[in-house]
DNA sequence: AGGTCGGATCTTTTT
DNA sequence: GATCCGACCT
């Protein structure tokens, strides 16, 4: 390929960044400023260039998603196999790391991945054995703690407790943990990183291999990269790699999970001679849309800075709809997307997102009763399922014996007459005795300390796991789950499950025999074994969720969901305050400007239309709200937006920008506080001045109507 | 061993 | 309102 090939429909600042010749460049891409293409593109011009051999390649992603793109794009580009280049996300690439030199990071040769329900689980064995109180101590907490720290690149033995008895418990349940899992040969995503990150920096002769193989490194949504992820960045590059990475500040929405925008500027700082390349020119949407959203992000501080701009059509005005209720805005948008999909559009390319997931059932409900197809993003993946999970669970624990969460999720499924005394008892003596469940559990068999019918119970387990073990030797991957399914009772075992869900589960586990005849560890698994691969796939990546994604139907999904993804077509709905931006990030300023980023996430999904709207009134957790609308709709200029309406009887109080007081500081959804009544929340106004009458719903006393003149309410 | 009941809680999600 | 979790009961 010609290097004007590669260039030729690149406009000016993506050429620059294709072709940079400064050995550390930070790209600054705008939403659908073109930015997989120019990672795609510098790929390729290095090689054309001869910086690099396809092996020299290191490309790193978040999603497999992503990962697939990249791959298939550069195969695309390149008109051949990516050759010996490294593209995968993060967790895939360190996983393969450990496959390949699982003794130097201290693993067992057939160590495997725990997801979060398994890990969930793992903490909660470690809680109960430091004779802890679970209500006091909750596993998901520990979770959450262990796994920051991880992302953080620390072990327990870094971590101080500053005398603080909280921080203590904490970081023993962390060792305890550890040790657990460390003994039972199992890795959590998070170790996936930090193993591989102390293995490169621990190992002088294999980072020195790693370093001079890899001499370009390319990192896509640099944005979202945590500590530990840019520690292991820098680890590979070194002194004298290419480091090329693309991000975003103002798309940044991860924060909560470890992400660090501040890695931006830390890249600055740490590479001072780099090169910073904005691309601001949009393709994706009209020029009313990009000001919007310009406008919009202009209110965050310390950005680094970016305008989007498009050759293209202003486009439509921006539709605002005030809604009287949330099945009211539901209604407004199903029959909006009617008429779009009458017009011509298909319902693919109209999208509804919102900012929680709760918030799609009353979606859902109006788009059923317009029989418009529809379909939710997120939810449960098909490696998630319980059936699925249980089949793998024997296949891992024939594979390994020492595979603790697997142990414990089968023991008793189907029930075989293992109760939570044997159990216990079981676990009491892999603690004690700092064995795996499975060498406890021969242990005990051997001192003859089981009760008659437990003994006889696991017994038969044991005899089937080793049966199971013996029977798929050498047999292919597909013969292997047909054999485990058919020999665990699985089968039988759901058959008994009423309604259709037994069916179902039954279902999934033939599809999981599919799954994996079908199964093809991907370009840059195939050195490692073919189960350990296909465990391995099944754990990194869930698979996704329901069926149908190639159906013409209107796309629901989160807007964390959404980001990466563009529609003609984008109802942004639920823009309200406490709802968006969320009540639990309006009291902190830098969460507040990761809701705002999350919301110029949303508008510039749209390609032609935007339709906003709000509801006055919301049913949430089971009682209405009446909300004020969202302050993002006032960052908008007024002029973009459009406000419409449905007939004139709607109770719709105007938008009124500045949505102000009645005059006595009022105003809908104002939470208030009365002598006697107590707290409660403004439901309506009328009148004006000293004929104001305000209806409030107070907490103790039901909803009154009051002069606001004579109420004395105060602003709570 | 398994089912049922009451209480607490309720962002966002990938790997 | 829905769900998840633990305690309690059968």
């Amino acid at each position: 390929m010609q290097a004007n090939r590669i260039l030729d429909r690149l406009n000016r600042a993506q050429q620059t960044a294709v072709t940079t010749a400064t050995p550390q460049s930070l790209v600054l891409a705008g939403a659908g400023s073109g930015k997989t293409r120019v990672l795609v593109h510098r790929i390729a011009w290095c090689l054309e260039q001869g910086l690099a051999a396809p092996s020299g390649v290191l490309a790193v992603t978040f999603t497999n998603k992503a990962a697939a793109e990249m791959r298939g794009r550069i195969e695309d580009l390149l008109g051949r196999p990516l050759g010996g280049m490294w593209v995968g996300t993060f967790h895939g690439l360190c996983h393969r790391l450990l496959r390949s030199h699982w003794r130097e990071a201290g693993l067992p040769e057939q160590f495997q991945i725990m997801d979060n329900e398994d890990q969930q689980k793992a903490v909660r064995r470690a809680i109960r054995g430091l004779n802890l109180d679970e209500a006091h101590w909750p596993a998901k907490e520990a979770q959450w703690f262990i796994n920051a720290r991880k992302d953080e690149g620390k072990r327990p033995a870094a971590l101080r407790d500053e005398g603080d008895l909280g921080l203590k418990t904490m970081i023993d349940i962390y060792r305890a943990y550890e040790e657990a899992s460390q003994r039972a040969g199992l890795v959590d995503f998070g170790e996936l990183l930090l193993r591989s990150y102390e293995l490169w920096r621990d190992n002088a002769g294999l980072l020195r291999h790693y370093r001079e193989r890899f001499f370009q490194v390319l990192v896509d949504e640099f944005q979202d990269t945590n500590a530990l992820q840019y520690a292991w960045l820098r680890l590979i590059v070194g002194e004298q790699a290419n480091f090329f990475v693309v991000g975003d500040d103002d798309q940044s929405i991860y924060s909560w999970r470890g992400a660090q925008v501040e890695n931006m500027q830390r890249f600055r700082r740490d590479y001072p001679r780099h090169e910073l390349i904005r691309l601001e020119q949009n393709y994706r949407s009209t020029g009313t849309i990009l000001d919007a959203a310009n406008a919009l992000i202009a209110n965050n501080t310390g950005r680094l800075g970016k305008e989007l701009w498009t050759s293209g059509s202003r486009g439509e005005a921006i539709k605002l709809y005030a809604a009287y209720n949330d099945i009211d805005e539901a209604r407004f948008c199903v029959d909006r997307i009617r008429t779009l999909h009458a017009a011509g559009d298909r319902f693919a390319e109209c999208a509804m997102l919102y900012r929680v997931s709760a918030q799609s059932r009353v979606l859902e409900d109006a788009l059923r009763q317009a029989e418009v197809p529809y379909r939710v993003h997120g939810g449960f993946k098909f490696y998630e399922r319980a059936e699925i999970k249980d089949a793998l669970a024997y296949l891992r624990l024939a594979n390994h014996r020492g595979d603790d969460p697997a142990f414990e999720r089968v023991i008793n499924t189907p029930t075989r007459g293992v109760g939570n005394r044997t159990l216990d008892e079981i676990r009491n003596t892999a603690r004690l005795e700092r064995l795996s469940l499975w060498a406890a559990t021969e242990r005990l068999l051997a001192s003859r300390e089981f009760a008659a019918r437990a003994a006889t119970a696991v017994t038969g387990f044991m005899r089937l796991i080793d049966d199971l073990a013996a029977r798929i030797a050498g047999l292919g991957l597909d013969s292997v789950l047909e054999t485990v399914i058919e020999g665990s009772g699985l089968v039988a075992h759901f058959q008994k499950e009423k309604g259709d869900r037994g069916l179902d589960r039954i279902e999934n586990l033939s599809e999981l025999v599919t799954a994996a005849r079908d199964f093809e560890p991907d370009e840059n698994d195939v050195e490692m074994p073919l189960l350990a691969a296909f465990l391995g796939h099944a754990a990194l990546e869930a698979g996704a969720g329901q069926g149908g994604e190639f159906d013409d139907c209107v796309q629901l999904m989160t807007l964390h969901s959404a980001k990466g993804l563009e529609f003609q077509n984008v109802f942004l709905v639920g823009l309200e305050e406490g709802l968006f931006p969320h009540q639990r990030s309006s009291s902190d300023p830098s969460q507040l400007e990761e809701e705002r980023r999350l919301c110029y996430v949303g508008v510039t999904r749209a390609r032609h239309r935007l339709v906003l709207s709000y509801a006055e009134c919301r049913r949430l957790h089971g009682s209405d709200f009446y909300p004020q609308a969202s302050r993002f709709l006032r960052e908008f200029p007024s002029e973009l937006l459009e406000e419409v309406r449905l007939g004139g009887d709607i109770p719709s109080h105007s938008f009124a920008l500045p949505a102000e007081s009645s005059g006595y500081g009022l105003k809908l959804g104002q939470r208030v506080l009365h002598r006697t009544f107590g707290e409660g929340v403004v439901l309506h106004l009328e009148g004006r001045g000293a004929h104001t009458r305000v209806q409030v719903n107070f907490a103790g006393g039901g909803v009154k109507w009051l002069v606001a003149a004579y109420a004395g309410l105060e602003v709570a």
